[in-house]
DNA sequence: TATAAACCTGACTAAAATAGTCAAGTATAT
DNA sequence: ATATACTTGACTATTTTAGTCAGGTTTATA
């Protein structure tokens, strides 16, 4: 069980992104730099990001990203769903729901992995953008 | 993020144990039917099971595997470490604690992956066998 | 208006993890 | 005896991950 560097580097990357886009844009040349991201990863990251409108882009010379939100709008729930970083648990899912293909005591579990996939997304449904910047705006230069 | 088959495994296994030994050993063969996981593949989660003493074999004719010890006693977390299944988020961990080799800015999110692993961790250390069989008991033949 | 910075896209791939299978045993109740 | 069931270790196909690579397009600015 364990989250992939693609949902945690769009989570750096916006944390990045919101600390530092007050004045310009920020190009992905910078995040890659502080964040240690691959630039070709970034871009493909940031692709997705733009598509689900949490960033825009701005071309050009002096170009790079944006918030497209206040960071208090932006959850982890939307960063993850933007760049398909899922949480699951169970694959029976899909099937009937209850008793799963219909074998009853085979799923003895259903109801427990139901229970953690909610307890996980309820963490990243309370945790905003802001969250993470707030505690770290002392260090703002 | 997602649940691997040999935790999901591991628990719906203990899940069909705990439901059916209260008289004689439960054997793989019987799991694996009920609960529809290869037998070989459950011969090595089980090995592991009782190599943290979370299982006992009996072997033999009417052999199988028993609960070591009580169902109360039996947290998921127990169950997961035994197979390996691990609740991993970030790589850094190992490094020095602060500022993740030095760059200062890196890790903006780091506290993060801290609690989300927390979260994730403290719901294994609430749920025992025991919880999941009750909720069921009302099945038992 | 040339040009370099920066965005944009899709295809490709090496490495790691996963989810098993397979083979060859050993122990023991009946 | 012997069939049942545990025991162990090696092997492997598939999938996922975590990128790289190549070739663009856009636009501020000198």
């Amino acid at each position: 069980m364990k989250l992939t560097s693609k949902g945690r580097y769009a989570v750096m990357a916006l944390a990045d992104l919101a600390r530092f886009d007050n004045v310009n844009p920020v190009s992905l040349r910078d995040i890659s730099l502080r964040q240690g991201i691959s630039l070709d990863y970034l871009e493909q990251i940031f692709s997705k990001l733009r598509k689900k409108e949490i960033v825009q882009s701005v071309r050009g010379i002096q170009g790079g990203y944006v918030l497209n939100k206040n960071a208090k709008e932006i959850k982890l729930t939307n960063i993850f769903d933007a760049v398909d970083e899922k949480v699951k648990t169970v694959q029976c899912k899909k099937e009937s729901k209850k008793g799963c293909n219909g074998k009853s005591t085979k799923c003895l579990t259903h109801n427990l992995w139901d229970e953690l996939e909610n307890h996980i997304n309820n963490f990243f449904e309370e945790k905003s953008l802001y969250d993470l910047v707030k505690d770290n705006s002392e260090r703002r230069i």
